[in-house]
DNA sequence: TTGAAAGCGCTAACAG
DNA sequence: CTGTTAGCGCTTTCAA
C-alpha cells in the first residue's frame, strides 16, 4: 500500500519548497513556467490529489451537506433523495446521509454529531417523533452556529429557514374535487399520517373541496389508522355503513391496501368505488386496477432543496428565507372515473 | 451567527495553554482535578465541540465510509442502505452516499473525487456500466492506495477484496425447483439484467434446477427484455407459442409486468401460470394476485458490507479477504401452486 | 522566481 | 501539574 503523495514529497524529490510546489500545482503566476511544468508533469504521472480534510480545515468549508430523512423507503423520500443527489453532486458538493427511522432522538444525536465541522449545512425533512414532540431546538441552535437549514417537506413554522414544500392542500383539494365532478358523493378520508404537518394540510384540503362543493363535511368519513392496525377490520365497517363511494387516502401505503380490502369485498372500481393515494410511487401504477395518484414530484422537491442550500452556502450576503411551494398534480389512472364531459 | 468555540477560545479565557484545555477535556491525569473542572464546566455551558477536520487530518483517518450504489429506487439497494446507516451509526461512522445511476463514468469519477482523504473505504455495488465495460482499474486502484472496499450483491472476481453476495444462483435453483415441483413443464425465463452478474448466476441456478428434474432446457424459453422494451409485444407471443405455464423474473419489475399481461390474456394465476420474481419489495407483495418472490435480505447484505469493512478499518493487521454468502429465502404468496403433499 | 513562516484546530512527546 | 513544540497537509502573505 502505497503511501498517499502530499505536497512534501513532491518538494523534496524537486528539492523545492513546498509553497513552491503549491504555488505550481494552483499555476501561479509566480512560478516560472519551467518549474510548473515539471511539477505538474510529476503530480500528474503520480496522480497526487489534494487532500480534502486539509483544505477543509484552512477555509473551514467541507463542501459537503448533511440530508435527513425519515425513511428511505418511501418513494417519496428516495426520489427527493435522487434529486438532491444529483444537485450536489452537479455543484461539487457531497452527501452526508442519514435515516432518521422517524425518530426524535435519532434526529437529535445524529445532528448534534454532524455539528462538529464536518458539513457546511443541512437539508431535513423532519422526522414523526420531532413533530408529535415539536421540540426544534436542535435545529435552531444549529442555524445560530451557522450551520444553515434547508427543510423539506414535513416543515415547521417555528423554525426560520428555507424551506421547500410541496402544495399538499392543493393536492388534496384537487383529487376531492376531481372526484365530486366524477360524481362521488361520500368521500372518505384514510390516513395513517395524522400525526404529520403534511396530512393536516392534506387534510384541510380535502374539507375546503368539499365546502367549496357545497357538501357537508361528515367527521366519521375521516378514518385515521395506525400502521399496525388491522386494516380490513378497521374499514370495512365504514365502507358498508357509510355508503362509501370514493377513498381519498393520504398515503402510498394505505390507498393500495384499501384497493385490496375494496376488492376482496367484491366492489367494482371504479364503478362502485374511486380510489386515490398521494405519493407516486412504482405501486400505484403497477397495481390492477392502477390507482389515480397525487405526484408530489420528489425529485424535483429534492433537487430544489439542494439548490437552495447550495446557492446560500455559496453567497456571502445574507439573502432572506424563502419557501418554494412545488405544485403537485393528479395523475389519472384506472382508479377514477372520467369526468363527465357536458 | 456565533464563532465556533475552538481550544484557543477556553485557553484564553482560563489563561492556560492550549494543551492545558484539550488535556482538560480528555480528562488526562497530568490536569489537576481543579483545573480540569472548571474547564470541562465552561466547555460543556458553552456546548464546545472538538472539530472533527482537524482530528480528521490527524489521525488520518476519518471516520466516514463512501457507499456507491446504482440506483436507489431499487428496493434491495434501499434495504441495503438502510442496513449500511444502522450498523455505521452504531460504530460511530457516517456516511457519504453516492448515486451511480448505473453509469460507469459517475461511478469512476466519484470514487477519483473522494480518493482524496475524506473517506476511510468504500462500499459498492457496480454499476451495470462498469459491469459491462469490465473495466475495474477505479478499484484497484483505491484499493492500492490503501482505502479497503466491500463489493456487494454486484461483484466482480477481477477485484480482490472482501465481497457480501447473495446466494443468486440457490436463488433461482429453489424457486424453479418449487415451480416444477407445483407441477410446471414449460418455465420461461424473464430477465432485464442479462448484463449484470446477478443476472447471469440467477440463469445458471435456473439451468441448473432444470437439469436436476431431468428437464431439456430451452434457450428460446429463455427471455431478454431491455427496460424500453414494449412489454407486451415482447411476452404475447411466446407465452402462446411455447405453452408457457410458469414464469420466473429475474427482477422486480418484470414479474409485476408479467402479471399484468397475463392477466390481460385472460389466463388465471396460478392455475395457468404461475409466477415468480426476484427482489421482494413491497410491489410483489400488493400487488393482485401477490407474487411469489425470491428474497434476497437486502438490509442483511448492507449491514454485513458494513460491518466487514468496520472491522478491517478497525483492524490494524490485515485479514485475509473474505466473501460472505447470504441465503435466499422463497416467499410464496398467491402467485404460485401449493407444493402436491404426496 | 523562490522560500520562510504563520496558521486552520487539534494531540502528543517532552520539558520545566 | 502546566507549557512548549512540532506536526497532520495545505495556502498565503511577506521577504529575499
Amino acid at each position: 500500500m502505497k503511501e498517499r503523495i502530499t505536497l512534501k514529497h513532491i518538494a523534496k524529490i524537486f528539492d523545492v519548497s513546498i509553497a513552491t510546489v503549491s504555488k505550481s500545482l494552483n499555476d501561479s503566476h509566480e512560478i516560472s513556467t519551467e518549474t510548473k511544468k515539471k511539477i505538474q508533469a510529476y503530480a500528474k504521472e503520480q496522480n497526487y490529489k489534494p487532500n480534502s480534510i486539509a483544505l477543509s480545515l484552512l477555509n473551514k468549508k467541507t463542501k459537503t451537506i448533511g440530508i435527513i430523512i425519515p425513511n428511505i423507503l418511501n418513494s417519496f423520500f428516495a426520489k427527493a433523495f435522487v434529486g438532491m443527489e444529483k444537485v450536489a453532486s452537479e455543484n461539487g458538493f457531497n452527501i452526508i446521509s442519514c435515516i432518521t427511522n422517524e425518530s426524535y432522538e435519532k434526529e437529535v444525536n445524529i445532528m448534534e454529531l454532524l455539528k462538529n465541522g464536518t458539513l457546511d449545512g443541512f437539508i431535513i425533512s423532519l422526522s414523526e417523533g420531532t413533530q408529535v414532540k415539536q421540540d426544534f431546538s436542535h435545529l435552531t441552535n444549529a442555524i445560530n452556529e451557522g450551520l444553515p437549514i434547508v427543510m423539506f417537506d414535513r416543515v415547521t413554522d417555528q423554525v426560520e429557514c428555507d424551506k421547500v414544500i410541496v402544495d399538499d392542500m392543493e393536492g388534496a383539494y384537487n383529487a376531492t374535487s376531481h372526484l365530486i365532478r366524477t360524481g362521488c358523493k361520500n368521500i372518505a378520508l384514510l390516513s395513517e399520517l395524522y400525526n404529520l404537518s403534511v396530512g393536516k394540510l392534506r387534510l384541510e384540503g380535502y374539507k375546503k373541496a368539499l365546502r367549496d362543493h357545497n357538501i357537508e363535511i361528515d367527521e366519521s368519513l375521516i378514518i385515521n389508522v395506525n400502521k399496525n392496525d388491522d386494516f380490513d377490520a378497521t374499514l370495512i365497517p365504514f365502507i358498508k355503513d357509510k355508503n362509501i363511494d370514493a377513498i381519498l387516502s393520504l398515503d402510498e401505503n394505505s390507498a393500495i391496501k384499501a384497493e385490496k380490502t375494496v376488492l376482496n369485498k367484491g366492489y367494482n372500481i371504479p364503478e362502485d368505488m374511486s380510489i386515490i393515494g398521494f405519493t407516486n410511487g412504482k405501486l400505484p401504477r403497477f397495481v390492477t386496477p392502477s390507482i389515480s395518484t397525487i405526484s408530489q414530484h420528489g425529485r424535483v422537491v429534492g433537487a430544489e432543496a439542494a439548490q437552495m442550500l447550495i446557492n446560500r452556502l455559496n453567497d456571502d450576503e445574507d439573502r432572506e428565507y424563502k419557501t418554494k411551494v412545488i405544485n403537485t398534480s393528479l395523475i389519472q389512472r384506472e382508479s377514477t372515473k372520467e369526468t363527465v364531459s357536458n
